[in-house]
DNA sequence: TATTATATATAGATAAAATCTATGGATTGT
DNA sequence: ACAATCCATAGATTTTATCTATATATAATA
């Protein structure tokens, strides 16, 4: 059984007639005999009497047109919506972010984006670079706020925001008064720095491999926020992200200290699998967080290549 | 769009490969893969990421996923339904039945007929023969219960039921008291027949035609019921069907008078528009008819050959 | 009662489509 | 890097839908 079984038999019904509801079908009139016929040979059932000047449902007959309505209605229906591009409720994509990016890019947006689409429902998945990575390949997630540098064949990323990692020390800490201080003094002191699984712990290995130095590692973690709190007491120093200590710095609990010759900052950007189709509501997303931190040409251009 | 986009569709929804839905299908890859790339062009509209080792649905897709789901139910549900011969509540049918049948012959059917199909809805008509054939003809009735004979090329009709019509004199008339009067003695009395239009009433004009005589009629109706009260008031005698005057007879209101050589009789039985297909609930009670009045082989014998 | 007009059914030809085989390009996992 | 697996594509093949022409049945008309 088909559509166009369905389509014609309903014409039929309404009609009473296989000759008139081949006009209305622009097509031949055997066209609508065969296609009854053979709807009737797949049930096992007649569907019409013929045999007056208009043919006349069967019982059975009476019963299919209740469902080829609401057939009909279902399908028309759905392409109504795949066309307009409406939103079930309840529908809804999941997208991944990290911690900063989520904490402190995209508050804003997230509030404007659920006024504008009220239905969908979303789904943000919030962990280290390297794990929304995996959702992305994994077609898991349809994009990520990510740390960059990432290099990866099947990837597409475009910057938002350059965060600087400037070096931060508790306001008890000796370096706390100071206006700057050496790399080899760094190296000297206890570091909390990221796991070397993290894109920013890797800018900073890269630089101390550069200048020949090797840190005293006191722990490595993956959260920024904790890092925060134990450099404020004092366990050790670190790297930080601006963005994650801004606020500690403005009341005071953490001090910035210069080292010379070195400004150490990642990069935060856009990921997603590259050829990666997307909904409507899903680029009305991507986008707004473009038009927040600029970007949204070359990530323009990008799609446009892929599409 | 037809059904087997559908079914291909949820088969690769629900195991995230078109390869596998292929072999689920009992297809090759190939037809998966143009079913949904069609699919995806009619709708316009990309239904799965492709390039993980597993495809994952867009949002349109989950929408989609959705309406199909309702409408395989759907599909699946009307083949069940029509293949069982099950009847939906609220479904019914049309016959006829002269008023005699409807009064005397089928309320204990008809009884037992709703209790087999609780389900179905009946509607009889009740009117004189000539109109019920026009149903017939016209395909709105199934079948109808009429005076026979009735002869015409697109009808089919097997006797049920031989009701005699004496004739009958109210209990004052001066015949009352006779076992028997000529056809002389009636044509003097004032006559109340059926319409001309009746098969009743033309099997009586064709007996006072042989025997030379022209009746004198003093009223002419429709309704068997309305003609008994009038004779029972003494406003004319009438030959009238058994079925309609044996009450008035057992108690008296009305007395049988022989004809000399005269012995009307007319046939009640069941009418179809030749070669007409019968749904099973419909056949039910058809066949629930001849069994309790006989004609069921006659029956049997007749659609056999009609289908 | 014959005749004309209008139904649906059927047969064979044609056009459209779905499906298959073979193959290429891309991705994943070893 | 290599083998395995996946989806996409091209062209051939088969199936299916549709069309034309015609037969047959019915209804309306003269």
């Amino acid at each position: 059984m088909n559509l166009y079984h369905l389509r014609y038999f309903l014409s039929v019904a309404q009609t009473g007639s296989f000759s008139q509801a081949a006009r209305e079908m622009h097509v031949t009139q055997p066209t609508v005999s065969s296609g009854i016929a053979e709807l009737e040979k797949m049930m096992g059932v007649r569907l019409f009497n013929r045999g007056g000047k208009r043919v006349a449902l069967t019982m059975e007959g009476r019963t299919l047109v209740n469902y080829a309505m609401q057939i009909q209605d279902l399908v028309e229906e759905v392409e109504d919506h795949l066309q307009r591009r409406d939103v079930l409720p309840g529908e809804g994509f999941q997208f991944g972010a990290i911690d900063a990016a989520v904490t402190y890019l995209l508050p804003d947006i997230l509030k404007d984006y659920m006024r504008a689409y009220p239905d969908v429902s979303l789904s943000a998945q919030v962990a280290p670079s390297r794990y929304l990575v995996d959702d992305l390949l994994m077609n898991r997630s349809e994009f990520a706020v990510i740390s960059l540098p990432y290099d990866h064949p099947r990837l597409e990323t475009v910057s938002i925001y350059r965060d600087s990692m400037p070096l931060v020390v508790g306001a008890s800490h000796p370096f706390a008064g100071r206006k700057s201080a050496t790399l080899q003094e760094v190296v000297q002191e206890p570091l909390i720095l990221f796991h070397t699984d993290s894109i920013s712990r890797k800018i900073v290995d890269e630089r101390f491999a550069e200048a020949g130095v090797s840190p005293g590692v006191v722990m490595e973690m993956r959260s920024p926020e904790a890092m925060r709190k134990l450099v404020e007491v004092g366990v050790g120093i670190s790297f930080l992200p601006m963005l994650t200590v801004q606020e500690s710095l403005d009341s005071g609990a953490l001090r910035v200290v210069n080292v010379a010759g070195v400004a150490f900052s990642r990069e935060i950007g856009v990921a997603w699998r590259r050829g990666r189709y997307f909904s409507a509501a899903i680029r009305y997303l991507i986008e707004a967080i473009f038009e927040a931190y600029q970007g949204l040409e070359v990530w323009q251009k990008k799609v446009g290549i892929a599409k």
